[in-house]
DNA sequence: AGCACGCCGACT
DNA sequence: GTCGGCGTGCTC
């Protein structure tokens, strides 16, 4: 092979493509697919570290070719499964390759890879051409598992190590993504009961440089591995992948916050058909994503049959009624552990009437109302539409915060004798000891008792459902249900607030029909996720308006949608022309970047999120 | 990102 | 005349 194709780690778009060099005569032999490679670029000739994505007999390029200087990393670093994925979340996201091959390969560690070399480890190194197995239909699941995590058989990190050790003995790989630290502690206990820890490899951000080095060389050697981590896992290598697990996609810290704003369940679900592999996704609450998914016969949905606690449903508009304090004094007299669920501070919102200042409510359920896209004033929780004019003739009205920091207080007051536990995302606790505890807690933040808790309160339940987002009620589903989880097996489980179908749907803790009812709500509407929606975000007016009247003239697919937020235009796409519609958008957006007269330095002038479902 | 090429104003 | 301003465009 005489022709080596680079790619930097670059977020320009001038470079988001491979440079050809000539490969001379001594690295011939030991030059291959991966490797890092130090190469003269520019017109100073500056060396730059790129990395191998083709070796081949000759050269497209006019040009003459320069030589490969050296070889930087003598094993390969980046798998071709690896490369082919970065290359098409790049397509998709309008994103460069090279900023995705920062977190497909971390940052080198030379310590690291020295001590791995000298262990002798590579001695396993299998070159992987594509992945070995055979001809295959893939299996792809979304799937509910047992409702309390205290029912360990049914577990999700039970269930993923259960299939796991199965196909690891077999020489099968599988990759595990999950949401943050909490759930790779729960699956790394599950790891070590199945006496799975010597075949598991880890990648997490908070990991060291040095110990990511280490985990990335071994994947990348082995096979017959458990690939787990955070989301930044999802581009890790895993070599004759069999089946990727993706834990809880509807939580936040799969979405990728920085450009080009990837989240874990789309590039693992464009992985799992770039590599013919089966996909599970696992949730006690599906996202609308994995709903719409289910809905059209994309994802089989898959329910574990289990134990599930006793659910208790009022309507009542206090946050803790007479009946719920009662149940919690009498839970902690018989000394029982009991979790009451507060919503975050300044998490929730609803609409007050400016005349009267009273929180508009729906006249048949008393939800909270919210502002939709449309501007029309639905109620959250059945949807039934309202006109701003409120009935003491007030003519506007303005959100509002229904701040819960308070109620945290008056429940400690409300049981002097208690003790009490609070845990927030700030201050987190990560399980409690004594049984009689009463523990106070913010979505995400609920702390685990030896054998689940007697009681689970969620005593902001319609305040959860008044968030005025178009996530609000998926979202809330979604942290009732993780709480719900944390109950015992003859737990009680109260929501306090609720009416209409979503109460009768929860009284089966029936989060799935919610969140599809949801979904198909909002198909009608247009809004993702049948939909998707993209937002541009320019530094200044003046290319902002350049942009969107180039996208007017020549970009049809989109449709514009009103948005309040500064320097941003929002547009609407079908799923069908998203591949359409990332390519000529990213044309008109280098275009404008280019003759841009705004340009500061080292400051890119057009920010584009192929999916932005914080805008609206 | 760097760096060169290139085409207009102030200077010995 | 020419030194240097940084707008524009390329780097295999």
């Amino acid at each position: 092979m005489e022709i080596a194709s680079v790619v930097f780690n670059s977020p320009l778009p001038q470079l988001n493509k491979p440079f050809d060099y000539s490969v001379p005569e001594r690295l011939r032999s030991s030059l291959a697919f991966g490797m890092q490679v130090s190469v003269p670029f520019g017109a100073a000739k500056k060396p730059k570290i790129g990395t191998v994505v083709a070796l081949e007999e000759s050269s497209s390029y006019l040009g003459t070719l320069a030589e490969i200087s050296g070889i930087v990393s003598a094993t390969p670093v980046l798998t071709k499964q690896q490369y082919n994925l970065c290359k098409e979340v790049a397509l998709r996201q309008m994103g460069q390759i090279g900023e995705l091959l920062g977190t497909a390969v971390p940052k080198r560690s030379v310590r690291a890879e020295a001590l791995y070399v000298k262990s002798g480890h590579q001695g396993s190194t299998v070159a992987f051409e594509t992945n070995s197995s055979l001809q295959r239909t893939p299996t792809r699941r979304y799937i509910t598992p047992g409702t309390l995590d205290s029912d360990s058989q049914n577990h999700w990190a039970s269930l993923i190590a259960t299939n796991a050790r199965k196909l690891v003995e077999t020489g099968r790989s599988v990759l595990v993504v999950l949401p943050d630290f909490r759930e790779l502690d729960t699956f790394e206990r599950a790891l070590q009961s199945f006496d799975l820890m010597a075949h598991s490899v880890r990648q997490s951000s908070e990991d060291s440089l040095k110990d990511r080095w280490t985990n990335h060389l071994v994947a990348t050697n082995q096979v017959g591995v458990i690939v787990y981590g955070t989301r930044l896992a999802s581009f890790a290598p895993c070599n004759n992948l069999e089946t990727i697990y993706l834990v809880d996609d509807g939580d936040e810290s799969h979405q990728e916050q920085g450009s080009p704003y990837w989240h874990s369940r789309e590039v693992l679900l464009q992985r799992s058909q770039l590599e013919n592999c089966n996909i599970e996704i696992i949730s006690h609450s599906p996202s609308s994503e994995v709903a719409r998914l289910c809905e059209i016969g994309y994802l089989e949905h898959v329910v574990i049959k289990s134990a599930k606690p006793l659910v208790r449903i009022t309507s009542d508009t206090e946050r803790v009624d007479q009946e719920t304090y009662s149940l919690i004094s009498r839970t902690l007299s018989d000394n029982k552990p009991v979790l009451i669920q507060i919503a975050n501070l300044g998490y929730a919102s609803a609409l007050a009437c400016v005349k009267c200042k009273e929180i508009r409510r729906c006249d048949s359920c008393q939800g909270t109302l919210w502002l939709d896209p449309s501007k029309t004033a639905r109620c959250r929780n059945c949807k039934k539409t309202f006109t701003i004019q409120c009935p003491c003739g007030g003519s506007s009205v303005k959100p509002i915060s229904l701040g819960s920091n308070a109620l945290a207080e008056q429940l400690a007051r409300s049981f002097p004798n208690a003790n009490i536990v609070h845990s927030s995302g700030l201050e987190r606790v990560t399980s409690i000891e004594s049984a009689g505890t009463l523990v106070i807690a913010t979505p995400g933040a609920e702390p685990t008792a030896a054998n689940g808790f007697a009681l689970v309160v969620l005593a902001d339940s319609l305040t959860m459902l008044g968030v005025p987002k178009l996530r609000g009620l998926e979202m809330a589903c979604q942290k009732w249900s993780n709480a719900v989880a944390k109950s015992s097996k003859d737990g009680l489980v109260v929501f306090v607030g609720l009416s209409g179908t979503i109460a009768q749907q929860l009284r089966d803790l029936n989060f799935t029909a919610v969140v599809r009812d949801d979904m198909l709500e909002r198909s009608e509407l247009g809004l993702p996720p049948s939909t998707r929606i993209l937002s541009l975000t320019a530094s200044n007016q003046h290319d902002l308006s350049r942009i969107s009247s180039s996208i007017e003239e020549q970009l049809v697919e989109l449709s514009p949608i009103p948005t309040s937020v500064a320097n941003t235009i929002v547009y609407g796409y079908s799923i069908a022309s998203g591949s359409d519609v990332a390519t000529k958008l990213r044309v008109l957006v280098n275009s404008v970047s280019k003759s841009s007269k705004h340009k500061l330095p080292g400051q890119r002038v057009l920010f584009v999120n192929m999916d932005d479902h914080k805008v609206i």
